[in-house]
DNA sequence: GTCCAGGCCAGAC
DNA sequence: GTCTGGCCTGGA
């Protein structure tokens, strides 16, 4: 990897494992938006960047500085991919899925923002999810600034999220019935009743219990946040896709998801996370299990 | 009109 | 502890 320094862009030379199109469609995050020329622009720490691949990866509108202190631990460019995939190519299942997700990274994203994010995702539908997330930066976040015509703004804080009417954010944001959960999970975070920065270093099961005591937040939604914002790499989410292709690839019978999470880190171990990535995304692209 | 989508929650056993 | 029905919404 050679980093090069532009007008007022880094460029990414010699990255392999690096495709926004993968890793930005494969569900981890919903506020990227695409651009015509393919390139995606989107607002993370308060800056706005966008990224694009041609010969090298160019990240436009970033200083080196907050390339360094932000963007690669953003995307998660200090993590050998090239030594993950050896790993994960032992099983031929998931070499073909990691092959045809090729350059999916995992992102480290804002634990509120994922918690929310989340939290919405729930019996709903990526497009939807996507729209009421952009409203909810609208309406609750700060203006940013613009980037190629498009005004960004901020995903709103804990403290800003949590004074949000409820009746505002089913009206405008669309969000139904998880409206309540937005409003209570960011007042039970704000008010520091769950500790967010705790959840770091203590044990995967300690961590998945104390996000669970956030309403809306469940199995799965506790496992998506801390594979994807608090770089829990043994979590294995499980949502109807992962259970389809699970079922598919490896049980081979209808399992509930809890034994098929189980399963999931007891046959990936480490990398749990990666796996359940890249299946997902090769089973969601190819519609298995349906 | 009916069905369902990247789950969660409450209530029933 | 495990299982089931219902849930906002909007597009198929």
């Amino acid at each position: 990897m050679k980093i090069l320094e532009g007008n007022n862009k880094i460029e990414i030379a010699e990255l392999d494992f690096f495709n926004p199109e993968h890793i930005f469609k494969c569900g981890q995050a919903f506020r990227w938006i695409e651009e015509e020329d393919g390139s995606y622009t989107n607002v993370a720490h308060n800056k706005i960047i966008n990224v694009s691949k041609g010969e090298n990866i160019v990240i436009d509108n970033s200083s080196l500085e907050d390339f360094q202190s932000i963007w690669m631990d953003y995307f998660d460019l200090n993590r050998d991919y090239g030594a993950l995939r050896e790993e994960l190519s032992l099983d031929e299942t998931l070499k073909n899925a990691m092959e045809y997700g090729s350059g999916i990274r995992i992102l480290n994203q804002d634990p509120f923002e994922t918690i929310i994010t989340f939290i919405i995702s729930a019996n709903n539908q990526i497009p939807r999810i996507k729209n009421s997330v952009a409203k909810i930066s609208e309406m609750y976040g700060s203006k940013i600034g613009s980037y190629g015509g498009r005004e960004y703004y901020s995903f709103p804080s804990s403290d800003e999220l949590s004074r949000a009417k409820v009746e505002d954010l089913r009206e405008f944001a669309r969000v139904g019935f998880r409206d309540e959960r937005i409003v209570k999970t960011s007042k039970l975070i704000s008010e520091g009743a769950v500790d967010l920065n705790s959840l770091y270093e203590i044990p995967l099961e300690d961590a998945r219990r104390e996000l669970m005591k956030l309403p809306g937040v469940g199995p799965k939604v506790a496992d998506c946040v801390l594979l994807f914002a608090f770089k829990r790499s043994e979590s294995f989410p499980v949502d109807v896709w992962i259970k389809r292709v699970m079922e598919e690839l490896y049980l081979k019978k209808d399992t509930n998801k809890n034994l098929i999470a189980d399963e999931g880190r007891r046959i990936f171990g480490k990398n749990a996370g990666f796996a359940q990535q890249y299946l997902f995304y090769y089973g969601r692209e190819n519609n298995l299990g349906r």
